[in-house]
DNA sequence: TGTTAATTTTGATTCAGATCAATTAAAGCG
DNA sequence: CGCTTTAATTGATCTGAATCAAAATTAACA
């Protein structure tokens, strides 16, 4: 959910730059730069890395130097807890930084694992402090992101303190559906990436009530779950579900 | 929790500082900057402003202009639901910084209420900004802090997701226990400041539950509890009731 | 200091979600 | 393509925490 409203605000999702290495402009930083400031992180956004499906993008304790600016794909994030068991802390899409969290200590603080084959720009971060100094714009944005997820974290936390299963699942539904539709993508259609033991690890939630809630959501016609298709019939109605609010925003 | 292992390293957390305003050393700002950056710093730090228990130093939706360093006293930050009920989303003590999720929107997205008298410093952004440019210490610092955070509230969702009630208010007290110490007070011996309501707010649970918890954690004499006093007889023990994790470190 | 209000504890009961278990469906893969 | 593995659904049962309720304790304040 990451920079969410600041794509949607500049309306630059749909995009797509002629910059050689990377497609800059897609990604979430170049937000109000001129050309020139732009042709600057360009020089900085240089390298490009494909990940497979299941791949690593970052374990868990490895040296932090870069953030990944997604490019394309779909990636969790997820902290192993020594009983071997995983548990996700985040989906991430088209647009989203990653590796936030390891700044702090110089050490990624959880695995970043490909869900499909997916693209990452790699932006070292030592170098994206250098000219967010000569490019104020650049710094303030940066900032802000790193804020959103700030928000964004204590929306989960709401979610996870205080909704139960069906309304967090609602939740979960509506904030896919918002980042799909803020990439062009059908709002009331899309295919998850990911398992519904993953989805419950996400929300604090075991595979069973998972499944239990997509059928229930189905029964009252709200949506039309085929496995890993979602069909949303009924958004006003989901949002309802959802109940009471300040969640997930 | 903000920047406790920062202060931790550094060891700062004793030092009494002469400045006049603020005592800036005391924050967590400053950490390895020489005396003329601080006093750069200092000259942007510099509104005091005292809060009276129960009062708010920010509400939710109210404008953004400073971050917000705890001289002393004991906040909450919680964001208001709309059936009135209020979440708790961190308890604050000296030396931490609060707004940080304002900066995204330059709009307060919780209320901050104090605990008990409390004093803080006023940081006006903009201006933090601005001079991070040229104290690239402090830059990245800054970001640590806000690293920091993410990760903190990564804990949360981990503890909100994954632990149950016991466990959650054993991490909740070392966690309470850890900041005391860091601060060079007890950590085996301390007053609460909050209600069981608001630590069940925070840790996702019923002021019942919370209430039960303790008696339980009593019963089994790994804590002492006198109504608000907390006295902790067996940190090992009561780290071990915390279980598998990876939570709040 | 006495009275009221707020907070905390403890008990009894209920219920949402976990767990256990079995079946069905889909995805890999030789 | 058939075979094996992995994922998803659904049912039955159990359990931890919520809820309801009442008493006890503490704090607020006139």
């Amino acid at each position: 959910m990451l920079n969410d409203t600041l794509l949607h605000h500049l309306d630059i999702s749909h995009i797509r730059s002629s910059c050689a290495t990377c497609s800059l402009r897609e990604l979430c930083l170049p937000v109000g730069l001129n050309d020139q400031e732009i042709q600057v992180l360009g020089d900085v956004v240089s390298h490009k890395r494909k990940i497979q499906r299941g791949g690593y993008l970052h374990r868990t304790g490895s040296n932090f130097q870069s953030l990944f600016a997604i490019r394309s794909g779909f990636l969790k994030t997820c902290v192993l807890e020594e009983d071997g068991r995983q548990q996700v802390t985040g989906f991430h899409m088209t647009g989203e930084l990653l590796g936030l969290d390891a700044i702090s200590t110089d050490t990624h603080t959880c695995d970043a694992i490909a869900l499909e084959d997916s693209e990452v720009c790699e932006i070292p971060f030592a170098k994206l402090e250098e000219i967010s100094r000569t490019i104020p714009s650049l710094m303030r944005h940066f900032h802000k992101i790193m804020s959103r997820e700030i928000v964004r974290d204590h929306g989960v936390m709401l979610l996870l303190g205080s909704m139960k299963a069906e309304e967090r699942l609602a939740s979960f539904l509506l904030n896919l559906s918002r980042r799909f539709l803020m990439r062009g993508y059908s709002e009331s259609e899309f295919n998850l990436r990911m398992t519904r033991e993953e989805i419950g690890s996400y929300l604090g939630l075991k595979l069973e009530t998972v499944s239990r809630a997509f059928s229930k959501l189905q029964d009252e016609n709200i949506i039309t779950v085929d496995n890993k298709h979602i069909q949303i019939n009924d958004i006003a109605r989901l949002r309802l579900k959802m109940g009471n609010s300040s969640c997930i925003t």
